[in-house]
DNA sequence: GAGCCCGCGTAC
DNA sequence: GACGTACGCGGGCTCG
């Protein structure tokens, strides 16, 4: 017979945590803040979701001193004082708690968690098990074979491996360790420069508090001096810390004895509360996800994984496939969790035994996948030989679409949390961070399994509610027919890589080095001494303070030292030259000729940086680790960086853009007969416009006039103001205005346009892409001014950029397909918002060209003509 | 040492 | 504050 069970819930840190985690929006219609009762009541319904325990308390702080204050005044010093919207919540949790009949406890002279010690310790003597709800660790000391500690919030058990896991320490010297590392949450002291791994390291060594302090002579330096004179600090942060397993208590079991919940009294108080999604009819529905219900486990053997994966069948099944190094960039496969639904999961390492069994139900596109992030998926699998098929939806696209700005940049944890109510515990919670960061191969399959089975269950649970939800907001034909496919046109993308030339990166490194050493010198003498240059601080001494310069901008920490504040200063002082030139050539060598060449995959000479699909509000893709979008071309020195990025050897690289994409849909949308005139005749936009500025004949333009036209030509599209745009040219405010009240004038079409556009943006809400792309603007409804006007330019901005986003996106779609049909060896390498880069062997290359500028020329029927411009060459220099 | 913010610079 | 979309570097601060 299975033993009985208790339950004790730590009330006032769970109120505390609900409180903070949960936003403060929470509220009923009448007001009410419910964020922490919320929490609560998640907390609740996630309990009763599980093995129903026999006995069980929530026990609370009771008013008053304890034993603690007398022996610390400081004692809990630093806690802030109670917030009056959780005080407002109290009694509702109190109304919680009662609806649950569960019996609710607070003893006066004795905290929360000495109550809840002595109840374990009873417990355990009479035979049975005990789980602890609460988000405190310290209660981590009272973990053992019989006793788990659960953060609900986060769906953590901790058991025993758990503890050591994360703390380095055994449960039964963790008292030990919060003496020596302090807790300032509590205000317990601890010992000065003792931090978590110091401590595990030296109890390790020593065994427990005590040993350490009576083996300080075998340390040294600070660390032993800290200890010594610190001694009595951690004796009494030891007792703090201890929680007290002897309280006399006039509780007997009989008076913990829980019932069956009665879900009319908790509904009715629901209602009251306005928690419709937590009632019961509906809870049936979705149950939630007990901390300890799921039925979850590791597969390591092949049988056992094709009898779990085929008992799946034709049911889509969310796949979670983990990286087992802490850093992404070229991580292995740790293990693929897959989840049948949020309370059945396996995970499965990856290792010669699973291999085939994963791989070849991996690939098989008759069997229904989710994933969330399917593109970075796709690419960890086809690193290691698996192709990645039957993907019928991914809940992070989802999330982007329903609310590009919602979630940045949409990951599991922050996308579960917006739509499921629940907090994820980040893989650091089991891998820990930084340094002594451990891979998920090396970690105990009992941690890794619970952790990666509920992070697949959320996967699981989205899926619904985000089918649901992409309906409701029109998305559902963007993400089948744009977004999704797009995801393994970038996953494939990733895969190839770039190749770059290492050894022209260093020759460049080294070159610029030796330049900016000369540079410097002549600072350094020019200021009277040696100082960083890279330091916006201390260079902003030297040149105000020292120099006696006059400070032209100030930023909130300091003087301005910004570029455009250097230009003006440049002619009163020789060094300011040299700053310029030193700023431009430390750019150059840190982040691009180091971080570049760092980059460069050893195996294969390629950079495989990741191309994020859901990060840009507007749309646009965007890449990072490394940035390839960035990589300089505006400066001579700058373009030298682009001479590294090569073909395959043999091959060719081939660089088409669009021409003046963005300007073309506001052409488009617009309908400015100017615009589309200048376009359909194939006249010199920037020129025209200033022909129309300065009312010449557009022969006359001089280059500086035209220059003036183009800049005036991308104001309009980022909705500049007459005073940036008066700064960027040289010109006064008043002479900017003019320019711009002219500009407006001859271009009628687009100032109606811009005016409609602001007014459907506040009547909607969201402006609109020309796939539908949705971005909402909620600064339009803002009383403040300058949160207003961000909102219009974003508002007029989006649905040109996300547009050429769009466009981009298709012509992509187009172009992977066309290659693939023709059986073609060229290969889509990046994307540069209007430029797309490949590389193709000799004898594709005049048959790629035509296919590549068919498919961007075409990518979209707009009411002017879409133009490319295409160049070939051995290096991105040559060919863009 | 890790994590964060800041100032700055790079691209389209 | 005053130009839309981004990423990432080094400095410098805080925390442990």
């Amino acid at each position: 017979m299975a033993r009985h069970r208790v339950v004790l819930i730590d009330g006032s840190s769970l109120v505390f945590r609900a409180f903070f985690a949960i936003p403060g929006s929470f509220s009923t219609s009448s007001g009410l803040p419910t964020n922490a009762t919320y929490g609560f009541a998640l907390m609740f319904r996630k309990l009763m979701a599980g093995r129903t325990p026999t006995w069980g308390a929530c026990v609370f702080d009771a008013p008053g001193k304890t034993f603690r204050d007398d022996l610390y005044p400081e004692y809990k010093a630093q806690r802030p004082r109670l917030p009056d919207e959780l005080a407002a919540q109290l009694p509702w949790i109190d109304k919680v708690v009662a609806a649950h009949d569960f019996p609710a406890l607070r003893v006066p002279g004795y905290e929360a968690d000495d109550v809840i010690g002595t109840l374990t310790r009873r417990a355990l003597e009479a035979g049975h098990e005990v789980r602890l709800i609460t988000g405190d660790k310290d209660f981590c000391q009272l973990v053992n074979p019989d006793v788990r500690m659960i953060d609900t919030m986060r769906d953590v058990t901790f058991d025993e491996a758990l503890v050591r896991t994360k703390y380095g320490v055994d449960p039964d010297r963790f008292v030990d360790y919060l003496a020596l590392v302090g807790d300032k949450v509590d205000n317990i002291p601890g010992v000065p420069g003792i931090g978590a791994k110091t401590a595990a390291k030296l109890l390790e060594q020593f065994g427990s508090l005590e040993g350490i302090l009576a083996g300080t002579d075998q340390l040294k330096g600070k660390q032993r001096e800290n200890l010594e004179k610190h001694a009595e600090d951690a004796r009494l942060s030891y007792r703090l810390a201890t929680i007290d397993q002897h309280v006399p208590l006039d509780v007997g079991w009989d008076d913990l004895k829980l019932r069956p919940v009665d879900a009319p009294k908790v509904d009715a108080l629901y209602r009251e509360l306005e928690f419709f999604s937590l009632l019961s009819e509906q809870a049936g529905d979705t149950p939630e996800q007990a901390a300890e219900a799921g039925d979850f486990g590791a597969l390591t053997e092949d049988e056992a994984v094709r009898v779990f994966l085929a008992d799946l069948q034709d049911r889509p099944a969310a796949v979670l496939p983990l990286y087992d190094a802490p850093s992404h960039a070229w991580g292995a496969l740790a293990g693929v969790a897959v989840a049948a639904d949020a309370e059945r999961a396996r995970y499965v390492p990856w290792t010669d035994g699973t291999r085939e069994a994963l791989a070849s139900w991996l690939g098989d596109a008759g069997k229904p996948k989710v994933l969330h992030d399917a593109r970075d998926a796709a690419h960890l699998l086809a690193r290691h030989g698996v192709t990645l098929r039957g993907v019928v939806f991914d809940t992070q696209l989802a999330s982007f679409l329903i609310d590009p700005t919602g979630n940045i940049p949409h990951e599991l944890g922050q996308v579960a949390r917006a739509f499921l109510h629940r907090t994820l515990a980040p893989e650091k919670d089991i891998t820990g961070s930084g340094k002594q960061a451990q891979p998920l191969s090396a970690l105990d399959l009992g941690v890794v399994t619970p952790w990666a089975c509920h992070t697949a269950g959320a996967v699981a649970d989205l899926y619904p509610i985000l089918t649901e939800r992409l309906e409701a907001e029109g998305q559902t034909k963007t993400l089948f027919e744009v977004d999704l496919p797009l995801a393994f046109v970038l996953a494939e993308m990733q895969h190839v890589g770039i190749r770059a030339d290492a050894k022209h990166l260093k020759r460049l490194g080294a070159d610029f080095r030796a330049r900016r050493e000369d540079v410097e010198a002549r600072i350094h003498a020019a200021a009277g001494g040696a100082f960083n240059i890279g330091s916006p601080k201390q260079l902003g001494e030297v040149l105000f303070d020292t120099l006696g310069l006059p400070v032209i901008k100030r930023t909130k920490t300091g003087y301005s030292t910004a570029a455009d504040v250097l230009e003006r200063l440049a002619p009163k002082h020789d060094i300011v030259r040299d700053i310029l030139h030193w700023r431009a050539l430390d750019k150059l060598i840190n982040t691009y000729t180091k971080a570049l060449r760092e980059a460069v995959n050893p195996a294969d000479g390629r950079i495989h940086c990741t191309l994020q699909q859901t990060s840009g509000a507007s749309g646009r893709l965007i890449t990072t680790d490394p940035d390839l979008q960035r990589t300089p071309i505006r400066s001579e020195d700058g373009r030298r960086i682009r001479e590294a990025f090569v073909p395959r050897d043999g091959w060719t690289l081939i660089s088409a853009d669009w021409s003046q994409i963005e300007l073309r849909i506001l052409a488009h949308v617009t309908e400015d007969p100017l615009l589309l005139s200048s376009f359909r005749e194939g006249v010199d936009v920037h020129r025209r416009t200033a022909a129309q500025i300065f009312d010449v004949a557009p022969d006359a333009v001089t280059p500086e006039q035209r220059n003036v036209g183009k800049t005036v030509n991308f104001a309009t599209i980022y909705g500049q103001g007459a005073t940036s745009l008066g700064q960027g040219l040289g010109i006064t405010r008043n002479e900017a205005k003019d320019i711009i009240d002219r500009y407006f004038e001859r271009y009628a079409g687009v100032t109606a346009w811009l005016e409609a556009t602001r007014a459907q943006a506040e009547r909607d809400g969201y402006v609109t892409t020309f796939l539908g792309r949705r971005r909402y603007v909620t600064e339009l409804t803002s009383n403040n001014p300058t949160v207003r006007s961000y909102g219009e330019r974003i508002a007029t901005n989006t649905p040109i950029q996300g547009s050429a986003a769009d466009l981009c996106k298709l012509a992509m779609l187009r172009i992977a397909e066309r290659l693939r049909a023709g059986d073609h060896e060229a290969r889509m390498l990046l994307q540069i918002h209007d430029e797309l880069l490949f590389e193709a062997p000799p004898d594709e290359v005049d048959a790629v060209v035509a296919l590549v500028r068919d498919c961007m020329e075409n990518a979209w029927p707009l009411a002017v003509p879409l133009v490319v411009d295409v160049g070939t060459g051995a290096s991105w220099a040559a060919a863009h």
